[in-house]
DNA sequence: TTGTAAGCGTTATCAG
DNA sequence: CTGATAACGCTTACAA
């Protein structure tokens, strides 16, 4: 068995007092070559594998670990690329500052994110419901940063312009001269089925309600279908379940996954891209297997997004205020969209 | 300012011992309903949030956290929707178990994996170098299982038939009358280059190693390429760079993902699949885009593979031993292979 | 059913 | 540079 050798164990052995032997081992303050070496050589002959994480961090009150908590299924979290990236940015960021994600989500399965001890927490993906889950952490005094969540919360935000970004693609295509044009969105809401949405409800997920909203500022009152999530199969799902029933010149799909599903949908139905129809995206991601075209898309810096959450987190363990950020899309044209009026395909 | 209340000031406010109080917030021994409410009501007065996660884990010795140790980047990692779909298998398997998922990487950043308080740990995707850590792991006492890992390491290790499986897929080519045949492998060790390999040097990773034998069980030596990664991107690579200076008849793919690049990759250099060139996987994921082809590969249970690593987890966190577990693969036949022969396409 | 007592293994502080 | 002392906040036998 090991694991039953504790500091005091050591120190003993090595005839020096507890705190010199833990000295050794957090390197925090000078010790003489030679006691250091004592304390190690002892530390090697008992066994003792360094200090317990658990009695450390009630006595620094630092565990080392960043709570994540996702609002979706991990299984869907990870399907998209910009939550990974996003992801990825996180972890980069909250490693430099020495601590681990802890995967978290916000339901009744996973332990609460105030059972375990966390550091900081960031909520991600969040939606309306996560209000709560903020106003606990936030009690217990833990730092809390969200991605795209809920300025009204009172933490730092960091997020898109959404609507900007996508008004910026709803221009474009109406620049082209387009005017009856569709939108596949994201998820409505947490619990939502894909479907038509009417003009009047609004979606509770921000981000799809500011790009949606984007949109609305260049085109009165557009078709809009909200897929399950961002997938090229759900973009499969939406187009076709558009091109049933409407005949848009073109589709703005609210992530590049979507997008790619759409032509996808597009081309097995004979329709040309961008002549027939043009496809616009969101997220500017790699799109595996979507060659030879180039979508028409806005970029978002997910992975900056994720490190900007590292530098709030770490402002706010230090005490400091960490401002809301948000972070500006970029055009990124390509072969997807052109002019309508083409005639359908003979 | 929160968080400086503790469980002794909520008792003494309520009147009762520190004990006392503790027990209404576990809820591990009955208390009578009217205690249990001037705690909870004295709780709620002080804004007490519950117990201090970190004190708890000290006395109880369990923090509800297992980490999960990541050899590739987790942007490398979660592109590979096998990692997913078992990342997702040990998400559940030990959501049920009460704990969470810390994930963590076996390199010089991420905090050490000792360092952090784990009831328990997953060493994922890995390769020999994991060696060491899985010993500091085990003689702190902490639980450690490891998935394609090393049986040498005694720890139980949930696998695959890797090599078995492999084999049948190249019995099936064979069997169809294929002679010249290529491999495009996964990583050959955590650093190398892309490129061919001499059927002298053995890849460190194991599953790549072992699928590898299994198609030499069959063939004696294949053309073998080794990608970068598990994408279709990489497979167009390894088949471009298989094509421009070979002709094989059949090229046998370590994954669906770099199957599915080797069939776009055939195709955009006008070969039919499978007339002219047959291929197979290996993971039998469903690859987004790949219709109208479908891939004669193997399946392997990778949610399956999660849920063993919870329960042999479970079983060592109650101080049983748990048995290495090593799933088979089932064949499933695609249309992606033919016998060869018909004549290059005119 | 409730209270008492004794740590869990570290580390910060401060004096030597 | 080293050592004594005192928490960190909670849980759990055991006793009342």
């Amino acid at each position: 068995m090991a694991s039953k050798v504790t500091i005091a164990d050591v120190a003993r052995a090595a005839g020096v007092s507890a705190s010199t032997a833990s000295v050794v081992f957090s390197g925090k303050i000078k010790v003489s070559d030679e006691t250091a070496a004592r304390v190690r050589a002892a530390a090697a002959d008992l066994g003792y594998r360094g200090p317990d994480p658990r009695a450390a961090s009630l006595r620094t009150g630092r565990s080392g670990i960043v709570g994540v908590v996702m609002t979706a299924s991990l299984r869907t979290a990870f399907l998209d690329p910009i939550a990974i990236a996003t992801m990825d940015g996180i972890v980069s960021s909250v490693a430099h500052l020495g601590a681990g994600i802890l995967l978290l989500r916000d339901d009744g399965h996973t332990p609460a994110a105030t059972e375990v001890p966390l550091d900081a927490a960031v909520i991600f993906g969040s939606h309306r419901e996560s209000s709560e889950l903020v106003k606990s952490l936030s009690e217990r005094g833990i730092p809390v940063v969200t991605v795209e969540g809920d300025p009204t919360w009172g933490v730092p935000v960091i997020s898109l312009d959404n609507a900007d970004a996508q008004a910026q693609l709803a221009h474009h295509v109406a620049g082209l001269g387009h005017h009856e044009v569709a939108v596949v969105s994201l998820r409505w809401n947490s619990t939502a089925e894909p479907g038509f949405q009417s003009a009047s409800e609004a979606p509770t997920i921000d981000f799809t309600r500011e790009r949606l909203a984007g949109v609305r500022e260049v085109f009165d009152n557009p078709i809009v279908f909200s897929a399950r999530g961002s997938s090229v199969d759900f973009g499969i799902e939406a187009a076709n379940a558009i091109l049933d029933h409407h005949q848009p010149t073109a589709i703005l799909a609210q992530s590049d996954l979507l997008a790619a599903g759409v032509i996808r949908a597009a081309i097995e139905r004979g329709l040309r891209v961008p002549e027939d129809l043009s496809v616009t995206g969101f997220d500017g991601v790699v799109v595996d297997g979507l060659a030879p075209y180039q979508l028409t898309t806005m970029h978002q810096p997910a992975y900056d997004k994720g490190r900007a959450v590292g530098d709030a987190l770490s402002r706010l363990l230090d005490g400091e205020v960490a401002p809301s950020v948000r972070f500006t899309c970029t055009f990124r044209p390509g072969n997807t969209t052109a002019p309508p009026g083409r005639s359908p395909v003979s």
